[in-house]
DNA sequence: GTCTATACGCCGATAGAC
DNA sequence: GTCTATCGGCGTATAGAC
Protein backbone atom coordinates (compact mmCIF):
# COMPACT_ATOMS: atom_id res chain seq x y z
CA UNK A 1 0.00 0.00 0.00
CA UNK A 2 1.75 3.16 -1.19
CA UNK A 3 1.38 6.06 0.88
CA UNK A 4 0.71 9.31 -1.64
CA UNK A 5 3.24 10.89 -3.07
CA UNK A 6 4.46 14.80 -1.84
CA UNK A 7 7.52 15.26 -2.74
CA UNK A 8 8.70 14.54 -6.26
CA UNK A 9 8.26 10.80 -7.29
CA UNK A 10 11.56 8.81 -7.21
CA UNK A 11 10.84 6.79 -10.58
CA UNK A 12 12.58 4.11 -10.56
CA UNK A 13 16.33 2.57 -11.57
CA UNK A 14 17.71 6.40 -11.57
CA UNK A 15 18.20 7.62 -7.87
CA UNK A 16 21.99 8.14 -8.17
CA UNK A 17 21.54 9.89 -11.07
CA UNK A 18 18.58 11.75 -9.53
CA UNK A 19 21.52 12.80 -6.75
CA UNK A 20 24.28 14.01 -8.83
CA UNK A 21 21.19 16.35 -10.59
CA UNK A 22 20.70 17.63 -7.35
CA UNK A 23 24.23 18.14 -6.13
CA UNK A 24 24.91 20.11 -9.33
CA UNK A 25 21.46 21.92 -8.68
CA UNK A 26 22.21 23.12 -5.07
CA UNK A 27 25.70 23.88 -5.59
CA UNK A 28 24.34 26.89 -8.53
CA UNK A 29 21.75 27.83 -6.17
CA UNK A 30 22.98 27.77 -2.72
CA UNK A 31 26.94 27.46 -3.30
CA UNK A 32 29.66 24.73 -2.32
CA UNK A 33 28.42 24.66 1.27
CA UNK A 34 25.33 22.20 0.62
CA UNK A 35 25.32 18.18 1.68
CA UNK A 36 23.81 14.94 1.39
CA UNK A 37 21.01 16.14 4.02
CA UNK A 38 19.99 18.58 1.58
CA UNK A 39 20.50 16.28 -1.27
CA UNK A 40 18.23 13.99 0.87
CA UNK A 41 15.59 17.01 1.27
CA UNK A 42 15.41 18.19 -2.62
CA UNK A 43 14.94 14.78 -4.07
CA UNK A 44 12.78 13.17 -1.86
CA UNK A 45 15.60 10.27 -1.54
CA UNK A 46 15.86 9.47 1.94
CA UNK A 47 19.27 10.25 3.53
CA UNK A 48 20.04 6.75 4.53
CA UNK A 49 19.81 5.89 0.55
CA UNK A 50 22.58 8.29 -0.60
CA UNK A 51 24.96 6.52 1.13
CA UNK A 52 23.91 3.14 -0.52
CA UNK A 53 24.87 4.94 -4.18
CA UNK A 54 27.86 6.74 -3.18
CA UNK A 55 30.94 5.94 0.25
CA UNK A 56 30.33 10.11 1.18
CA UNK A 57 29.26 13.71 0.00
CA UNK A 58 32.99 13.71 -1.42
CA UNK A 59 32.53 11.47 -3.90
CA UNK A 60 29.77 12.93 -5.22
CA UNK A 61 31.71 16.11 -5.84
CA UNK A 62 34.20 13.70 -7.72
CA UNK A 63 31.83 12.68 -10.08
CA UNK A 64 29.72 15.94 -10.49
CA UNK A 65 33.46 17.10 -11.10
CA UNK A 66 34.61 14.84 -13.40
CA UNK A 67 31.59 14.91 -15.83
CA UNK A 68 32.18 18.94 -15.31
CA UNK A 69 35.90 18.18 -16.62
CA UNK A 70 34.75 15.43 -19.11
CA UNK A 71 31.88 18.02 -20.72
CA UNK A 72 34.70 20.71 -21.08
CA UNK A 73 37.66 18.93 -22.54
CA UNK A 74 35.27 17.06 -25.02
CA UNK A 75 34.35 20.96 -26.01
CA UNK A 76 37.71 22.35 -26.39
CA UNK A 77 39.94 19.67 -28.04
CA UNK A 78 40.94 20.61 -31.59
CA UNK A 79 39.34 18.77 -33.58
CA UNK A 80 41.25 18.46 -36.41
CA UNK A 81 44.60 19.36 -38.18
CA UNK A 82 44.70 22.48 -39.66
CA UNK A 83 43.72 25.83 -39.00
CA UNK A 84 40.72 26.90 -36.86
CA UNK A 85 37.93 28.58 -38.86
CA UNK A 86 36.12 31.11 -37.28
CA UNK A 87 32.88 29.26 -37.26
CA UNK A 88 34.96 27.06 -35.02
CA UNK A 89 36.28 29.40 -32.69
CA UNK A 90 32.76 30.46 -32.06
CA UNK A 91 31.90 27.28 -30.89
CA UNK A 92 35.10 27.07 -28.63
CA UNK A 93 33.85 29.84 -26.93
CA UNK A 94 29.51 28.87 -27.04
CA UNK A 95 29.97 25.36 -25.80
CA UNK A 96 31.97 26.80 -23.20
CA UNK A 97 29.86 28.99 -22.10
CA UNK A 98 27.35 26.42 -22.11
CA UNK A 99 29.56 24.36 -20.07
CA UNK A 100 29.90 26.96 -17.68
CA UNK A 101 26.31 27.45 -17.49
CA UNK A 102 25.44 24.44 -16.24
CA UNK A 103 28.55 23.85 -13.55
CA UNK A 104 28.64 27.72 -12.72
CA UNK A 105 29.13 27.26 -8.99
CA UNK A 106 30.72 24.25 -9.41
CA UNK A 107 33.55 25.43 -11.59
CA UNK A 108 33.70 29.07 -9.08
CA UNK A 109 33.46 27.03 -6.21
CA UNK A 110 36.58 24.89 -6.41
CA UNK A 111 38.16 26.01 -3.27
CA UNK A 112 35.54 24.76 -1.04
CA UNK A 113 34.89 21.30 -3.01
CA UNK A 114 38.56 20.85 -2.84
CA UNK A 115 39.36 20.67 0.36
CA UNK A 116 36.65 18.39 0.98
CA UNK A 117 39.07 15.53 -0.05
CA UNK A 118 42.60 14.98 -1.78
CA UNK A 119 41.09 13.50 -4.75
CA UNK A 120 39.04 16.11 -5.66
CA UNK A 121 41.61 18.79 -4.82
CA UNK A 122 43.72 16.43 -7.29
CA UNK A 123 40.93 16.21 -9.74
CA UNK A 124 40.92 20.24 -9.91
CA UNK A 125 44.65 20.36 -10.07
CA UNK A 126 44.18 18.69 -13.16
CA UNK A 127 41.26 20.35 -14.45
CA UNK A 128 42.94 23.52 -13.99
CA UNK A 129 45.65 22.77 -15.77
CA UNK A 130 44.40 20.75 -18.94
CA UNK A 131 41.91 23.07 -19.44
CA UNK A 132 44.93 25.77 -19.86
CA UNK A 133 46.41 23.79 -21.96
CA UNK A 134 43.71 23.39 -24.34
CA UNK A 135 43.10 27.35 -24.76
CA UNK A 136 46.70 27.34 -25.10
CA UNK A 137 46.64 25.05 -28.06
CA UNK A 138 43.74 26.65 -29.53
CA UNK A 139 45.84 30.03 -29.41
CA UNK A 140 48.93 29.03 -30.85
CA UNK A 141 47.16 27.61 -33.59
CA UNK A 142 44.81 31.03 -34.06
CA UNK A 143 48.09 33.03 -34.11
CA UNK A 144 49.73 30.87 -36.37
CA UNK A 145 47.52 30.65 -38.99
CA UNK A 146 46.10 34.26 -38.89
CA UNK A 147 48.25 36.49 -37.81
CA UNK A 148 47.07 39.95 -36.95
CA UNK A 149 47.96 43.65 -35.39
CA UNK A 150 50.45 42.55 -32.96
CA UNK A 151 53.08 39.75 -33.29
CA UNK A 152 52.22 36.76 -30.81
CA UNK A 153 55.15 34.75 -29.51
CA UNK A 154 54.64 31.30 -27.18
CA UNK A 155 55.42 32.70 -23.95
CA UNK A 156 52.18 35.13 -24.60
CA UNK A 157 50.15 32.38 -25.60
CA UNK A 158 50.49 30.51 -22.17
CA UNK A 159 50.00 34.13 -20.37
CA UNK A 160 46.60 35.02 -22.65
CA UNK A 161 45.44 31.55 -22.11
CA UNK A 162 45.91 31.67 -18.55
CA UNK A 163 43.97 34.91 -18.23
CA UNK A 164 41.21 33.49 -20.03
CA UNK A 165 40.87 30.49 -18.02
CA UNK A 166 40.74 32.77 -14.90
CA UNK A 167 38.11 35.02 -16.53
CA UNK A 168 36.10 32.05 -17.33
CA UNK A 169 36.18 30.28 -14.36
CA UNK A 170 35.69 33.21 -11.91
CA UNK A 171 32.71 34.98 -14.24
CA UNK A 172 29.83 33.52 -12.18
CA UNK A 173 30.87 34.53 -8.70
CA UNK A 174 31.74 37.79 -10.45
CA UNK A 175 28.37 38.68 -12.36
CA UNK A 176 26.59 37.63 -8.55
CA UNK A 177 28.79 39.90 -6.77
CA UNK A 178 27.19 42.32 -9.32
CA UNK A 179 23.84 40.87 -9.37
CA UNK A 180 20.19 42.83 -9.14
CA UNK A 181 18.42 39.93 -9.98
CA UNK A 182 18.73 36.70 -7.78
CA UNK A 183 21.28 34.94 -9.49
CA UNK A 184 23.81 34.81 -12.10
CA UNK A 185 21.50 34.41 -15.70
CA UNK A 186 22.42 32.95 -18.85
CA UNK A 187 22.76 36.51 -20.20
CA UNK A 188 25.28 37.49 -17.72
CA UNK A 189 27.20 34.48 -18.33
CA UNK A 190 27.00 35.13 -22.20
CA UNK A 191 28.51 38.78 -21.36
CA UNK A 192 31.69 37.13 -19.98
CA UNK A 193 32.19 35.51 -23.05
CA UNK A 194 32.62 38.61 -24.69
CA UNK A 195 35.13 39.97 -22.03
CA UNK A 196 36.97 36.66 -22.34
CA UNK A 197 36.98 37.39 -26.16
CA UNK A 198 38.55 40.95 -25.45
CA UNK A 199 41.78 39.51 -24.01
CA UNK A 200 42.74 38.32 -27.17
CA UNK A 201 41.04 40.71 -29.15
CA UNK A 202 43.99 43.03 -29.75
CA UNK A 203 46.55 40.53 -30.83
CA UNK A 204 44.13 39.11 -33.64
CA UNK A 205 43.44 39.85 -37.52
CA UNK A 206 40.74 42.56 -37.83
CA UNK A 207 38.80 41.04 -40.48
CA UNK A 208 38.85 37.46 -38.69
CA UNK A 209 38.21 38.73 -35.28
CA UNK A 210 34.95 40.62 -36.89
CA UNK A 211 33.57 37.09 -37.96
CA UNK A 212 34.17 35.77 -34.11
CA UNK A 213 32.30 38.80 -32.89
CA UNK A 214 29.34 38.31 -35.24
CA UNK A 215 28.75 35.15 -34.46
CA UNK A 216 28.96 36.00 -30.65
CA UNK A 217 26.69 38.38 -30.83
CA UNK A 218 24.06 36.65 -32.93
CA UNK A 219 24.70 33.63 -30.08
CA UNK A 220 24.19 36.40 -27.09
CA UNK A 221 20.85 37.99 -28.30
CA UNK A 222 19.39 34.70 -29.56
CA UNK A 223 20.35 33.21 -26.11
CA UNK A 224 17.36 33.13 -23.86
CA UNK A 225 15.63 30.15 -26.36
CA UNK A 226 18.66 28.15 -25.68
CA UNK A 227 19.27 28.23 -22.07
CA UNK A 228 15.77 28.75 -20.78
CA UNK A 229 15.06 24.56 -21.44
CA UNK A 230 17.88 23.76 -19.87
CA UNK A 231 16.86 25.17 -16.68
CA UNK B 1 44.81 33.79 41.06
CA UNK B 2 45.61 33.72 37.34
CA UNK B 3 46.26 30.47 36.12
CA UNK B 4 49.56 29.68 33.69
CA UNK B 5 48.82 30.70 30.48
CA UNK B 6 48.81 27.91 28.16
CA UNK B 7 47.66 29.57 24.88
CA UNK B 8 48.22 33.01 23.23
CA UNK B 9 48.67 35.62 26.32
CA UNK B 10 45.51 37.62 25.56
CA UNK B 11 47.04 40.86 26.31
CA UNK B 12 45.20 43.46 27.67
CA UNK B 13 42.31 45.46 25.69
CA UNK B 14 42.81 44.46 22.57
CA UNK B 15 40.47 41.12 22.21
CA UNK B 16 38.09 42.70 19.68
CA UNK B 17 40.92 43.72 17.29
CA UNK B 18 42.62 39.90 17.78
CA UNK B 19 38.98 38.67 16.63
CA UNK B 20 39.19 40.19 13.59
CA UNK B 21 42.93 39.23 13.00
CA UNK B 22 42.42 35.95 13.40
CA UNK B 23 38.96 35.84 11.40
CA UNK B 24 41.48 37.18 8.08
CA UNK B 25 44.22 35.03 9.36
CA UNK B 26 41.60 31.91 9.48
CA UNK B 27 39.78 32.97 6.47
CA UNK B 28 42.97 32.98 4.47
CA UNK B 29 43.92 29.29 5.70
CA UNK B 30 40.66 26.99 5.72
CA UNK B 31 38.17 29.46 3.67
CA UNK B 32 35.37 30.98 4.34
CA UNK B 33 33.79 28.51 6.18
CA UNK B 34 34.97 29.18 9.15
CA UNK B 35 33.04 30.30 12.46
CA UNK B 36 33.16 32.01 16.54
CA UNK B 37 33.75 28.10 17.66
CA UNK B 38 37.43 28.72 15.34
CA UNK B 39 38.22 32.12 16.10
CA UNK B 40 37.46 30.87 19.71
CA UNK B 41 40.08 28.28 19.81
CA UNK B 42 42.88 30.18 17.37
CA UNK B 43 43.11 33.48 19.71
CA UNK B 44 42.32 31.44 23.03
CA UNK B 45 39.71 33.86 23.82
CA UNK B 46 36.71 31.94 25.24
CA UNK B 47 33.55 31.43 23.09
CA UNK B 48 31.30 33.12 25.36
CA UNK B 49 33.33 36.71 25.03
CA UNK B 50 33.36 37.01 21.49
CA UNK B 51 29.50 37.49 21.48
CA UNK B 52 30.45 40.36 24.08
CA UNK B 53 32.18 42.11 21.27
CA UNK B 54 30.10 41.36 18.04
CA UNK B 55 26.07 40.20 18.09
CA UNK B 56 27.31 37.29 15.73
CA UNK B 57 29.60 36.43 13.37
CA UNK B 58 28.64 37.90 10.41
CA UNK B 59 29.15 40.98 12.09
CA UNK B 60 32.78 39.92 12.24
CA UNK B 61 32.82 39.37 8.73
CA UNK B 62 31.63 42.97 7.97
CA UNK B 63 34.22 44.68 9.69
CA UNK B 64 36.75 42.59 7.83
CA UNK B 65 35.18 43.65 4.45
CA UNK B 66 34.80 47.15 5.71
CA UNK B 67 38.60 47.56 6.31
CA UNK B 68 39.71 45.58 2.98
CA UNK B 69 37.43 48.16 0.98
CA UNK B 70 38.91 50.74 2.89
CA UNK B 71 42.49 49.56 2.21
CA UNK B 72 41.83 49.23 -1.42
CA UNK B 73 39.91 52.33 -1.86
CA UNK B 74 42.83 54.63 -0.45
CA UNK B 75 45.04 52.51 -2.36
CA UNK B 76 42.91 53.14 -6.26
CA UNK B 77 42.00 57.00 -5.40
CA UNK B 78 43.45 59.14 -7.80
CA UNK B 79 45.57 61.53 -5.52
CA UNK B 80 46.14 64.36 -8.11
CA UNK B 81 44.73 65.84 -11.09
CA UNK B 82 46.81 65.48 -14.20
CA UNK B 83 48.46 62.73 -15.80
CA UNK B 84 49.37 59.57 -13.82
CA UNK B 85 53.07 58.82 -13.83
CA UNK B 86 54.33 55.75 -14.71
CA UNK B 87 55.48 55.37 -10.69
CA UNK B 88 52.13 55.79 -9.62
CA UNK B 89 50.97 53.35 -11.74
CA UNK B 90 52.93 51.05 -10.28
CA UNK B 91 52.18 51.81 -7.01
CA UNK B 92 48.39 50.88 -7.75
CA UNK B 93 49.51 47.72 -8.84
CA UNK B 94 51.76 46.61 -6.17
CA UNK B 95 49.40 48.71 -3.72
CA UNK B 96 46.61 46.38 -5.00
CA UNK B 97 49.03 43.35 -4.55
CA UNK B 98 49.35 43.95 -0.82
CA UNK B 99 45.92 44.41 -0.45
CA UNK B 100 45.20 40.92 -2.24
CA UNK B 101 47.50 39.55 -0.41
CA UNK B 102 46.54 40.87 3.20
CA UNK B 103 43.00 39.63 2.41
CA UNK B 104 43.36 37.15 -0.52
CA UNK B 105 40.37 34.52 0.84
CA UNK B 106 38.31 37.18 2.00
CA UNK B 107 37.98 38.54 -1.52
CA UNK B 108 37.71 35.17 -3.55
CA UNK B 109 35.20 34.18 -0.81
CA UNK B 110 32.60 36.58 -1.65
CA UNK B 111 29.80 34.33 -2.40
CA UNK B 112 30.08 32.28 0.77
CA UNK B 113 30.28 35.37 3.02
CA UNK B 114 27.54 37.53 1.09
CA UNK B 115 25.34 34.45 1.84
CA UNK B 116 25.78 35.25 5.68
CA UNK B 117 23.54 38.34 5.72
CA UNK B 118 22.22 40.58 3.63
CA UNK B 119 24.35 43.52 4.74
CA UNK B 120 27.47 41.61 3.79
CA UNK B 121 25.44 41.40 0.45
CA UNK B 122 25.26 44.89 0.07
CA UNK B 123 28.77 45.77 0.96
CA UNK B 124 30.65 43.33 -0.98
CA UNK B 125 28.31 44.39 -4.19
CA UNK B 126 29.17 48.00 -3.29
CA UNK B 127 32.91 47.27 -3.03
CA UNK B 128 32.50 45.48 -6.38
CA UNK B 129 31.03 48.24 -7.90
CA UNK B 130 33.37 50.95 -6.65
CA UNK B 131 36.57 48.73 -6.99
CA UNK B 132 35.75 48.54 -11.04
CA UNK B 133 34.96 52.19 -10.94
CA UNK B 134 38.21 53.16 -9.24
CA UNK B 135 40.09 51.05 -12.04
CA UNK B 136 38.38 52.39 -14.85
CA UNK B 137 38.97 55.93 -13.65
CA UNK B 138 42.51 54.93 -13.75
CA UNK B 139 42.55 53.87 -17.24
CA UNK B 140 40.71 56.47 -18.35
CA UNK B 141 43.24 59.26 -17.31
CA UNK B 142 46.08 56.93 -18.71
CA UNK B 143 44.85 56.47 -22.49
CA UNK B 144 43.68 60.38 -22.40
CA UNK B 145 47.42 61.07 -21.50
CA UNK B 146 49.53 58.35 -23.23
CA UNK B 147 47.88 57.72 -26.10
CA UNK B 148 49.63 54.04 -27.30
CA UNK B 149 49.34 51.81 -29.97
CA UNK B 150 45.60 50.89 -30.63
CA UNK B 151 43.03 53.64 -29.90
CA UNK B 152 41.07 53.16 -26.73
CA UNK B 153 37.28 54.69 -26.48
CA UNK B 154 35.43 54.96 -23.39
CA UNK B 155 33.54 51.94 -23.56
CA UNK B 156 36.41 49.65 -23.86
CA UNK B 157 37.73 51.37 -20.74
CA UNK B 158 35.13 49.92 -18.73
CA UNK B 159 35.34 46.47 -20.25
CA UNK B 160 38.94 46.06 -19.43
CA UNK B 161 38.50 47.38 -16.06
CA UNK B 162 35.87 44.82 -15.57
CA UNK B 163 38.59 42.26 -16.69
CA UNK B 164 41.18 43.36 -14.49
CA UNK B 165 38.81 43.42 -11.40
CA UNK B 166 37.64 39.42 -12.18
CA UNK B 167 41.44 38.85 -12.75
CA UNK B 168 42.47 40.71 -9.37
CA UNK B 169 39.54 39.44 -7.12
CA UNK B 170 40.24 35.44 -8.54
CA UNK B 171 44.06 35.36 -8.59
CA UNK B 172 44.46 33.73 -5.32
CA UNK B 173 41.56 31.17 -5.60
CA UNK B 174 42.99 30.35 -8.90
CA UNK B 175 46.89 29.71 -8.02
CA UNK B 176 45.78 27.48 -5.38
CA UNK B 177 44.08 25.31 -7.72
CA UNK B 178 47.41 25.65 -9.54
CA UNK B 179 49.69 24.66 -6.06
CA UNK B 180 52.39 22.82 -5.79
CA UNK B 181 52.86 23.86 -1.93
CA UNK B 182 50.65 24.53 0.21
CA UNK B 183 48.68 27.55 -0.57
CA UNK B 184 48.99 30.61 -2.70
CA UNK B 185 52.68 32.63 -2.06
CA UNK B 186 53.04 35.90 -2.07
CA UNK B 187 55.18 35.23 -5.05
CA UNK B 188 52.12 33.79 -6.85
CA UNK B 189 50.03 36.78 -5.69
CA UNK B 190 52.61 38.51 -7.84
CA UNK B 191 52.30 36.84 -10.94
CA UNK B 192 48.76 37.91 -11.26
CA UNK B 193 49.92 40.93 -10.70
CA UNK B 194 51.76 40.95 -14.11
CA UNK B 195 48.94 38.79 -15.47
CA UNK B 196 46.78 42.08 -14.76
CA UNK B 197 48.60 44.03 -16.29
CA UNK B 198 48.87 42.00 -19.43
CA UNK B 199 44.95 43.06 -19.91
CA UNK B 200 46.12 46.94 -20.80
CA UNK B 201 49.59 45.97 -22.58
CA UNK B 202 48.74 46.59 -26.11
CA UNK B 203 46.80 49.63 -25.99
CA UNK B 204 49.58 51.31 -24.09
CA UNK B 205 52.49 53.30 -24.87
CA UNK B 206 55.32 50.89 -25.40
CA UNK B 207 58.22 53.62 -23.74
CA UNK B 208 55.46 54.28 -20.67
CA UNK B 209 54.43 50.54 -21.01
CA UNK B 210 57.93 49.77 -20.22
CA UNK B 211 58.86 51.94 -17.16
CA UNK B 212 55.82 49.96 -15.73
CA UNK B 213 57.10 46.80 -16.29
CA UNK B 214 60.44 47.32 -14.98
CA UNK B 215 58.81 48.59 -11.53
CA UNK B 216 56.65 45.68 -11.92
CA UNK B 217 59.99 43.15 -12.01
CA UNK B 218 62.05 45.17 -9.75
CA UNK B 219 59.13 44.59 -7.48
CA UNK B 220 58.41 40.90 -7.80
CA UNK B 221 61.48 40.22 -7.58
CA UNK B 222 62.25 41.88 -4.11
CA UNK B 223 59.46 40.35 -3.04
CA UNK B 224 60.43 38.14 -0.66
CA UNK B 225 61.85 40.66 1.59
CA UNK B 226 58.25 42.94 2.04
CA UNK B 227 56.09 40.50 2.40
CA UNK B 228 57.82 38.12 4.97
CA UNK B 229 57.74 40.41 7.52
CA UNK B 230 53.37 41.60 6.84
CA UNK B 231 52.88 37.45 7.50
C1' DG C 1 17.42 -0.77 -3.57
C1' DT C 2 15.13 1.88 -0.54
C1' DC C 3 13.53 2.99 3.79
C1' DT C 4 13.52 4.46 9.24
C1' DA C 5 15.88 5.24 13.29
C1' DT C 6 19.57 6.73 15.59
C1' DA C 7 24.41 7.92 17.31
C1' DC C 8 27.72 11.35 17.24
C1' DG C 9 30.08 15.61 16.59
C1' DC C 10 30.38 20.41 15.63
C1' DC C 11 28.91 25.00 15.80
C1' DG C 12 26.19 29.20 17.06
C1' DA C 13 24.32 31.41 20.61
C1' DT C 14 22.62 32.43 25.51
C1' DA C 15 22.75 32.65 30.72
C1' DG C 16 24.94 33.89 34.32
C1' DA C 17 29.21 33.72 37.59
C1' DC C 18 33.36 36.34 38.43
C1' DG D 1 35.26 42.47 30.02
C1' DT D 2 36.06 37.87 30.35
C1' DC D 3 34.99 33.45 31.75
C1' DT D 4 32.29 28.55 32.21
C1' DA D 5 28.42 25.85 31.29
C1' DT D 6 25.04 24.48 28.46
C1' DC D 7 21.12 24.10 25.07
C1' DG D 8 19.49 23.32 20.58
C1' DG D 9 20.09 22.68 15.65
C1' DC D 10 22.05 20.64 11.86
C1' DG D 11 24.83 17.47 9.14
C1' DT D 12 27.43 12.99 8.44
C1' DA D 13 27.30 8.47 8.65
C1' DT D 14 25.82 3.67 10.28
C1' DA D 15 22.62 -0.28 11.50
C1' DG D 16 19.33 -2.80 10.23
C1' DA D 17 14.20 -3.54 8.78
C1' DC D 18 11.50 -4.12 4.57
Amino acid sequence: MRPAQITLKPQKGGNRERIIEAAIELMNHKGSNIGTAQIAEHTGISPGNIYYHFDNFSEIALEVVQRLRDELMANLALPTFGPVSAAQLVDYYVGGAAVLWRYRFVVSASRELASRSVELENLFQRFTDEGIESVRKILENLFANYPGKLPVESALCSRLAENMWVLWSAWPRHVESRRTEDGPTPKGIATGLQQIALTVTPYIDADFYRQVDDGLVDYVTSLEYRFLKAE
